[in-house]
DNA sequence: GTATTCGTTGAAAACGAATTTCAATTACAG
DNA sequence: CTGTAATTGAAATTCGTTTTCAACGAATAC
């Protein structure tokens, strides 16, 4: 059993030759329950029922989540890298409000595809891409 | 007199009660020759013919060049920021080879315009975006 | 012009997030 | 089991950013 995100995660650690360990396996779930955790936000979020689990190993297991593909990171502005959930479903891009902090999340296939067609025009591959739009939301402007 | 650039900045410096001043004069100067610069890339450019203008005035100087709107903060993954000239306002985004750092720039006024109708369809007004393809240059891959 | 005011400067210190160090611990192959 | 090598957590370190502060200098008032 174990998720989609846990079985890539385990077979990444395996066929590096790194161990399973309670505390990755902890990081884990935790972080899938969350949206853009930082590593201090992944950290106090765990902190509560896991008072023995480690600033440093929290961000070790965050960048080997990037590593294997389960998530990537992502810079909004804060100073402060964030690790979002490659979730099984669908790339996504952001909203973001410069005012109140407001995420939205929202996929627009027309746009991937126009993407393709610029790294093909310049002899590019694309392996990831980040899109953010930077404004004010309803309520803010 | 003066371009575009130091006219805007130096309405701003006024407007703001702000004091033009030789080292802001000359760190514009230079900021508008580079491409992406970080604090550090564009300090080390003034370094050779002004060692007397030191680091956190040109960071300071940086962030004034975001505020007025010349300049945007951007951010490709290595651990810092980097400071881009918004030449004659026309926007444009990147090509990132995640291998060797090279970086092509684009502009795409159709992404643009897709970009448009999906803040409108979250009733968001967009002030900035960022678009960045990561990947593999012709020559990396 | 001169004085006064208040923003600016540069060096150094402080800060904060990311990363590394290290001794103790633990997973796991043999 | 046992031995080996990866992992852990706390603390230390690194590195980019930001602040502090005394000396300085630009703009304004006189």
């Amino acid at each position: 059993m174990g998720s989609y995100e846990q079985n890539i995660f385990r077979k990444y650690i395996a066929d590096q030759g790194l161990k399973t360990t309670l505390q990755r396996e902890i990081i884990l779930d935790e972080f899938l329950r969350l949206e853009h955790p930082s590593t201090e936000d992944l950290y106090q979020s765990l902190r509560s029922k896991h008072q023995n689990i480690g600033y440093a190993t929290v961000h070790r297991a965050l960048k080997l989540f990037a590593e294997c593909g389960i998530a990537t990171v992502r810079n909004f502005g804060d100073g402060a890298q964030r690790f979002e959930p490659c979730r099984e479903d669908r790339h996504h891009d952001h909203l973001v409000c410069t005012r109140c902090g407001l995420i939205i999340e929202f996929e627009n296939s027309q746009i991937e595809k126009l993407q393709q067609q610029v790294a093909k025009s310049h002899a590019f591959t694309v392996l990831d891409h980040r899109l953010e739009l930077y404004g004010l939301c309803e309520r803010c402007k």
